[in-house]
DNA sequence: TTGTAAGCGTTATCAC
DNA sequence: GTGATAACGCTTACAA
């Protein structure tokens, strides 16, 4: 059906190798051949066959992404990023879902399908650092997130303590002092709920203040609902509060919205902050501070290292690791800062 | 480096042709020969090469989706329910992103990464009608929604216009006259905007009450942000409205915003309903009443059809088109509908 | 029941 | 400058 190369070379009346240097762009051909061959290509409506091209090249032009689910807002736009920088360098992405399933997450850096891409842009969640060595995979890997760190692999990571500790800070700068974190993972040592919470901890005690276990509230799955319920059951308990800090906005959207339904006043009452700087944050009521950690960079950085790799012909160059700049955005929920002399400096107010 | 089916058909003393027939499931073959050849599978950690495979038969196993953006939530959402129906089926998906510009949608289907991928599931954005020709592509083809009707291709669709009429008429149970639409497209006849804003009308006239076009407000994009401005912009014509129809969530919950930042209720001022039913809609304040239009079934259908007709060998059934039901999905934003007797009946209420 | 060999559409090595 | 021709790793007639 489709045009090939030796129907180009037949119509063109040369050698197929010669079509093939045209479409590389091999520098050596006569004008009057690459003309006959070029209006030959363009009477077909040849394009060439990348499948062929990938086997003989061991290169498809392909990358995968895998994250846990595009339905999480972070992962979406995640994804879209990748998608451009990927695009930028006329790269295709395939992605595929783990849900956040250890097996699915094995399954997938083993899986065949790994043959039709040259890398993997791999967002773990099941998967924990004791399965480092299980990453020690055939073709280039480059990790996003916080849950492996030994990994023989290319890393691309947030400063999540910093940016945590930043975050709190500005609510200590408001006045509140009862700063509930809504979002912890019972048990966990790294991962990205751990270490948002060490920079919690670091900010009230470099203010000198208590870290009360009572306002660590658990909540394994980061959905909105959960901020929801986590903060009724907050509300609940009685424990006093005058600040929520959700470790991902989704789950600080959740708060807002059951704190609203209580009758508590944002940021009046109480300040909320979150982490991410989801699209819609801007545009919740009120609208929701947040720690922007670098998403985009994060995208750009990890499709750059992974081509990097997948261009490597010698021997490998040591694993690389990049932490991504992050910004803390200030919107309504968080309270005016107390400390700040210069108010119009404020970014981000909406309108 | 990997190993081939020549390596592992050596190691196994046997051809490659019994390799291949092994690996493929041909029943033929006498069990010594068979565990032999499995062993060495095992033994080599041999894999079958996709590339070559797909060379071979013409055909990848990977599907490509075509969106406007991911970080537009219903085509996350969408593209989540597709990876998840093609990945039942064995089957990969490589997203490509048009930003709804007509210029990326032509050169995406023509794009000889078409090669990579066995077929489309394509949601276009910037083409239209009258570009329904320069879809008779030499590969599968799903369309999705309302911008193209024409095309020799099969199409699964949603019933916007009796699903619009569905909200608007429940928007007019509630006691709600004055119903604003946002997100109307100016001139547009097909399209999502277009049909939706048909149902609309219909379900006015069905009650004898007048279109008035002062209601019908315009927004191209359909960001969360320009149903906030949309709003802000009605609400500075001093035109009177109780209601407000937001052809999609994103507009819905931005126009929620800006009603509560003038100081407005919903829905005791202002009731509002949106469409798409998104995961969050579920969880803003108040929580927005919305038409499930069917995404997932849509997912499900267009993977269906597609590997209905990449299976296709002898002549092509003829293109086929798929509606998805729809149903009204009450919350909290919609204010209660006068005509109930059965109002414990009322889907969806959040805790 | 198993083996041989052709060919999918490229690119690449060499001659010429 | 250009042309044969051999891979790349697989499936599949056709033989044996």
């Amino acid at each position: 059906m489709a045009a090939t190369l030796h129907d180009v070379a037949l119509l063109a009346k040369v050698s197929i190798k010669t079509v093939s240097n045209v479409v590389n762009g091999y520098p050596y051909i006569k004008d009057s051949t690459k003309t006959r061959v070029l209006e030959a290509i363009a009477a077909l409506g040849y394009q060439p066959n990348l499948t062929a091209r990938g086997l003989r090249l061991g290169r498809t032009g392909v990358i995968g992404l895998a994250v846990p689910e595009l339905r999480l807002s972070y992962f979406a736009e995640l994804a879209d990023a990748v998608i451009r920088a990927a695009d930028r360098h006329g790269i295709g992405v395939q992605i595929e879902q783990t849900n956040g399933d250890r097996d699915r997450e094995l399954a997938l850096i083993t899986s065949a399908r790994r043959q039709l891409t040259d890398g993997l842009i791999f967002s773990p969640l099941g998967l924990g650092n004791e399965d480092a060595a299980l990453l020690a995979v055939g073709y280039p890997l480059v990790l996003l997130g916080e849950r492996i760190f030994d990994a023989p692999a290319d890393h691309v990571t947030m400063r999540n303590v910093e940016a945590a500790a930043a975050a709190t800070r500005r609510l200590l700068a408001a006045g509140r002092t009862r700063i509930a974190v809504i979002g912890a993972h019972e048990g966990e040592v790294y991962g990205s709920a751990a270490l948002r919470i060490r920079g919690y901890r670091d900010a009230l005690q470099e203010a000198g203040l208590p870290v009360d276990p009572a306002l660590i509230r658990h909540s394994d799955m980061w959905h909105r609902a959960n901020g929801a319920t986590t903060v009724r059951g907050l509300l609940e308990t009685g424990v006093p509060f005058d600040a929520v800090f959700g470790l991902n906005d989704t789950l600080a959207l959740g708060a807002i919205r059951a704190l609203q339904a209580a009758g508590v006043r944002v940021p009046e009452d109480v300040s909320v902050v979150g982490f991410d700087n989801l699209d819609e944050s801007e545009y919740s009521h009120p609208s929701l501070s947040t720690i922007d950690a670098g998403r985009d960079e994060i995208a750009d950085t990890a499709v750059r290292l992974l081509l990097e790799r997948i261009a490597e012909t010698g021997p490998k160059a040591p694993t690389r690791r990049v932490e991504a700049d992050f910004r803390l955005v200030e919107r309504e929920s968080i309270g005016p800062d107390r400390n700040a002399h210069h108010p119009h400096n404020r970014q981000d107010q909406p309108a």
